[in-house]
DNA sequence: GGATCTTTACTTTTT
DNA sequence: GTAAAGATCC
């Protein structure tokens, strides 16, 4: 979190910046931390209630501590309550606290509970939010030191990917073949691991545009740095950066951490890693707290890593284990213990209840025909919930991957059962707020090419490519904004007429609107611009379904902006905090990813398509091998760890993949839950795997005969691999050449089609689509064919048959 | 500049 | 099978 919503949200909070590194003052009387404190010699109210392990996380402040909190063993409690208590023993003043989460909402709850216990609001906690929001406001206040300006903009995925097809345009290179999509996420990795352009290994640079790969990410710095903006990356590497080439800064945030805590420590990637460690090289009151267990984001460049390594980084360090669970059931928790066990790469907790309740549901497994079923069963199943009195608000269904969720809300929507989706496209990356906000950064920064460009001609006003083109080649010849190119360029020839004047009228109203920047509220000034600029105008115009749908979006936003105090304020938390408060308050089931419900919890947990190939996903184990299956599995453990009282484990036997029906073998995972804890309930559905309880779906046998499409070849040579031998590629490794899969899938594919020989030309071939045709050029799998009716088409060999 | 056809991907996603 | 993005055509 930056900035609190709230009347007094500020970009900066002006706490003292240095020179504050003495001893703090000790509580003043009457103050929070004396209220805190409670009277008299007895232990403070906020430290009553906590178990002995959880008071030992609080109550060692001194050194590097590693605390393993296992779900639902009151992790946050730990954390928050650790923060009061060095606040109110005076060992350091809010604002020399440094507490970073991952998201914005951890950090929202942790502000949130810190001021409930010490009863009143936290002043001061300025160094409480993301990695992100505390990198900005570390770079925003030493922004010359690294090439920028403080008012530097942040870019979005999307600008980044605009940019990127600049330079990749701009360098010269086919679209096509490098995608900046791959670009995009090539450099991603590197700053994932806090590597700038100058370090990267050059083996890693060859993989994209022959060798370029490297050089592009130079670029694409160099051209942030023109326009002064930052991507998400940079908001972690260049702090690194910075401390790095400029020591004295370090030294100074240094002495102003006397405390440092981490939430969810399992996710931190290495360039997080090295902000930590350089800030904690003189003063290692550093408090990570995390389960290695739930690390579920390396896809994304978290490494397990630097958990499992903790002690040896940090020597000396306390390691605290949390095992008391206060959350689940002992049949829960038994069923999600039993399988993470099966994993090697690990701290090692085992999580226990002391509540006895000998009425507790055993984990149910079950099994559906098809997707289809599975979706009304488990409908079937919470509308019987329901009218035995538990809320839906309670229940959640748990998938995998979100194209599960379509076949929930079609069941629902006929059922009439009330359902929300969690994640999904929010809120502020939907067009029509993207575009407002465009028009907005626009106004307040006169140098912000990517908004300015977005909305040229949005509306459409008759700006097209060749009128852009021009702008931009001017500004880049003479390294200047487009705008400021664009307001040149209207005093010249160079435009047609027209569209000199439409956009001498667009520059004006900029204009215009910025000299109303200080003297107008900005709620009101963003409504202008927006019915000035047409836009609104637009929308009304739309006679699109979604449209009404927008303009509300567009009055929700102007609303919400009321809550800044000015403008730029409020783009800095659009762009940090890319979220907006959800309003449901209707009594719905809950679906979504399991990756969604990390930190969450419902009494009743379903966790629908436990199936090979899409839990383990078929993709984690390709590319991860024996990493990847692991995450897969800690993936269900967090999904049924979330579940207070019963979890529902269900299966299909049948499910389309990209469109065809393919008969699905139940997950491994399945034989890793505890017989013991484990209701397994007889399918009623048509056969299928109806003898599911006895067997046990022996594998050997579910990959019997009946499976025989390369695919399946395939997906079984991985699972052996994947759940045995060793897999030498590294994620980001495989990640690289994310072609590959592609590929390979077109060489199975031909090798059963053609049998394995090359199609010659001349050769008489038959094509589902284009019907009979002979061969004209081959080119390796790909072939040109002049089909007898549809005319010469490229078609990959796989597709036609030899007739 | 807009409509229509074609291509492509299709796990997870925060900041 | 489907949806979105891109390319092509008018």
């Amino acid at each position: 979190m930056v900035l609190p919503a709230g009347p007094n949200a500020r970009p900066f909070d002006d706490d003292p910046l240095f020179g504050d590194a003495a001893p703090p003052p000790a509580p003043r009387p009457g103050g929070i931390a004396a209220r805190a404190l409670g009277g008299g010699g007895r232990d403070p109210a906020y430290l009553e209630g906590l178990n002995p392990e959880q008071r030992r996380a609080v109550e060692t402040v001194d050194g590097p501590v590693l605390v393993l909190a296992g779900a639902g063993t009151g992790k946050t409690r730990v954390l928050t309550t650790r923060i009061a208590h060095i606040i109110a023993t005076g060992r350091a003043a809010p604002h020399q606290i440094l507490a970073v989460t991952f998201t914005n909402k951890a950090a929202r709850e942790m502000r949130h509970r810190i001021s409930a216990l010490v009863g009143g609001t936290v002043e001061g906690m300025g160094w409480l939010g993301t990695f992100h929001s505390i990198g900005t406001k570390i770079l925003r206040r030493n922004a010359e030191l690294v090439g920028l300006k403080s008012d530097f903009t942040i870019l979005d995925t999307d600008d980044q990917l605009r940019l990127m097809k600049q330079i990749i345009q701009a360098e010269n290179l086919d679209e096509k073949r490098w995608p900046a999509r791959q670009l995009a996420a090539l450099i991603d990795t590197w700053k994932n691991r806090g590597l700038t352009p100058d370090k990267v290994p050059a083996s890693e640079g060859r993989g994209f545009a022959n060798g370029r790969g490297q050089e592009l990410y130079a670029a694409y710095q160099d051209r942030l740095k023109v326009l002064n903006a930052v991507d998400f990356g940079d908001l972690l590497v260049e702090p690194i950066r910075l401390f790095r080439t400029h020591p004295d800064v370090l030294a100074d945030y240094q002495r102003r951490f006397r405390y440092m805590l981490v939430d969810e420590y399992q996710d931190t990637n290495v360039a997080q890693y090295l902000w930590l460690r350089l800030l904690a090289q003189s003063n290692p009151n550093i408090c990570c707290v995390g389960d290695d267990d739930q690390s579920i984001y390396g896809w994304r460049g978290a490494e397990v890593d630097n958990i499992l390594r903790f002690e040896h980084d940090f020597p000396g360090a306390a390691v605290i284990r949390l095992e008391r669970n206060y959350r689940s059931t002992a049949p829960i928790l038994a069923a999600a213990s039993h399988l993470i066990a099966h994993n090697e790469g690990r701290l090692g907790k085992t999580l226990f209840t002391d509540r006895r309740d000998p009425e507790a549901a055993l984990v149910t497994v079950a099994s559906s025909w098809d997707s289809n079923e599975e979706a009304r069963a488990i409908g079937d199943e919470i509308e019987s919930l329901q009218r035995k009195g538990h809320k839906l608000d309670e229940i959640a269904i748990l998938m995998r991957a979100s194209f599960q969720m379509r076949e929930f809300e079609d069941r629902f929507v006929t059922l009439g059962l009330p359902y929300r989706v969690v994640g999904g496209p929010r809120f502020y990356e939907r067009m029509e707020i993207r575009d407002a906000l465009a028009y907005f950064r626009a106004t307040v920064q006169p140098a912000d090419d990517l908004a300015f460009e977005r909305i040229v001609n949005t509306p459409k006003r008759g700006l097209g490519e060749a009128t852009i083109k021009l702008c931009h080649d001017t500004a880049r010849a003479r390294r200047i904004p487009l705008m400021a190119a664009a307001a040149d360029l209207i005093d010249t020839e160079e435009i047609k007429p027209k569209a000199r004047a439409t956009l001498r009228d667009l520059l004006g109203a900029f204009a215009h609107w910025r000299a109303d920047l200080d003297t107008r509220p900005h709620h009101e000034l963003a409504e202008t611009i927006l019915d000035e600029s047409g836009y609104t105008e637009m929308w009304r115009q739309d006679r699109s379904a979604d449209a009404p749908g927008r303009l509300e979006n567009l009055k929700e936003l102007i609303r919400s902006m009321q809550d800044f105090e000015s403008m730029t304020s409020f783009l800095e938390h659009v762009s940090l905090v890319m979220d907006a408060e959800s309003d449901a308050n209707q009594d719905a089931v809950t679906l979504m990813t399991l990756h969604g419900a990390k930190g969450l919890e419902f009494d009743t947990v379903f966790l629908p398509g436990w199936e090979e190939g899409l839990f383990p996903h078929q993709r984690s184990l390709d590319e991860g091998g024996r990493a990847g299956l692991e995450e897969e599995r800690r993936l269900a453990y967090v999904g049924l760890t979330r579940a207070r009282k019963r979890a529902y484990v269900w299966f299909a036997s049948n499910r389309r993949v990209h469109g065809m029906w393919q008969t699905s073998v139940p997950s491994r995972f399945l034989d890793e839950l505890p017989e013991d804890h484990v209701n397994v309930r007889e399918s009623g559905g048509a056969g299928g795997y109806g003898g599911y309880g006895a067997s046990r779906f022996d594998r050997s046998d579910s990959f019997g005969s009946r499976y025989t499409t390369p695919g399946w070849e395939r997906a079984r040579e991985r699972t052996r691999d994947a759940s045995g031998g060793p897999r030498p590629m590294s994620a980001p490794a495989a990640r690289l050449r994310s072609g590959g899969a592609t590929i390979e899938g077109e060489l199975v594919a031909k090798s059963v089609v053609d049998g394995g020989s090359d199609f010659t030309v001349g050769a008489r071939v038959f094509h589902q689509k284009f019907g009979n045709g002979s061969v004209a050029v081959v080119d390796g799998n790909k072939l040109t064919v002049d089909f007898d009716k549809a005319g010469r088409k490229k078609v990959l060999d796989s597709f036609v048959e030899r007739l």
